[in-house]
DNA sequence: CACGATATCTTGTCTCCCGATATATGATGT
DNA sequence: ACATCATATATCGGGAGACAAGATATCGTG
C-alpha cells in the first residue's frame, strides 16, 4: 500500500474512480458504468479493468466494499475512498485547465481563419 | 504516413498539438509552451517529445513548417495541419466529456456528504 | 445441451513515456 | 582561458500499462 503515491492518474483510472463515485461498484458494473458516462465512446476492456483495479487499491483510492453472489456468480464490490475522491477532483482540474487551453486556442484560430477567407 | 489513424491522442500528444495551435514552433519551443499552457505543472520531457513528435507527422497532424538557424542552433519548426486541428477539436470534445461527468458526480457527492455529517 | 451473457482473473504483446546519453554551439562566470 | 550552463537536436534501453485473448465457472435461453 502506498497512499502518498500522487502520480498522475491514467485515462482508464479516471474513469474507474468516476464510475465509483455514485456507489459502489463491481467490476462488469463499471464497465458499464463507464460506457454510459463516456456516451458510450470509451469501452473499458476487461482485462485493463483489473489491472487498473489492482493498482488503485494498492493506492489506496479505492477499496474492497463487500461481496456478494447474483444469480450464483461472486460480485466483488468496489467503493471509492476519500483520497480517492481528492484525487479525481485533482485530476479532473489538471485536465480541464488543458482541455481549456485547447479550446480556447482552437477557436481563436478559427476566428483568424475565417476572417482570412472571407 | 497514415491519416486515417483515429486512434485516441495521448496526453503528450494532445499538449503538443495544443502548444502549436496558435504558430509553429521548435522542439524546445514546444517543451516550454506546454509548461505555460498547464500552469507549469506539466514539462515534457525532451526523450518525450520527438518521440510524440515523430508520431504526430506519420500520422499528418503536424509537418514539418521550415528550419532556421538561430545563435548557430538550428531549430526545426512543426506547424499544427488541419486534420491535426480537427483531431485536437474532437479530444477536447471527448475529455471535455469526462471532466463534466467527474466533477458533477463529485459535486453530488460533496453535497450528499455534508448533508449527512451537519 | 449447446451457446451466449455474466463474472472473475491471468498472460503475452505492443505502445509509449521517461531517464540517460550523445553531440554541438552560444552565453556566462571566474 | 576555461569550465559550466542553457539551448538545440536526436537515440536508446527500461519499465509501466493498455489490450486482446484465453482460462474458469454459473446461469438463462433456444
Amino acid at each position: 500500500m502506498c497512499l502518498m503515491a500522487n502520480r498522475a492518474l491514467t485515462e482508464q483510472a479516471f474513469l474507474v474512480l468516476t464510475a465509483l463515485v455514485d456507489e459502489p461498484r463491481h467490476g462488469y458494473g463499471i464497465v458499464g458504468e463507464v460506457e454510459r458516462l463516456s456516451d458510450g465512446r470509451m469501452r473499458l476492456r476487461i482485462g485493463t479493468l483489473y489491472g487498473v483495479l489492482d493498482r488503485l487499491t494498492a493506492d489506496g483510492l479505492v477499496e474492497l466494499d463487500h461481496e456478494e453472489v447474483h444469480q450464483g456468480r461472486l460480485r466483488r464490490y468496489y467503493r471509492l475512498t476519500d483520497p480517492g475522491a481528492a484525487a479525481l477532483a485533482a485530476e479532473a482540474d489538471r485536465l480541464s485547465v488543458h482541455v481549456r487551453a485547447a479550446t480556447s486556442r482552437l477557436r481563436a484560430r478559427r476566428d483568424r481563419l475565417s476572417e482570412g477567407g472571407a
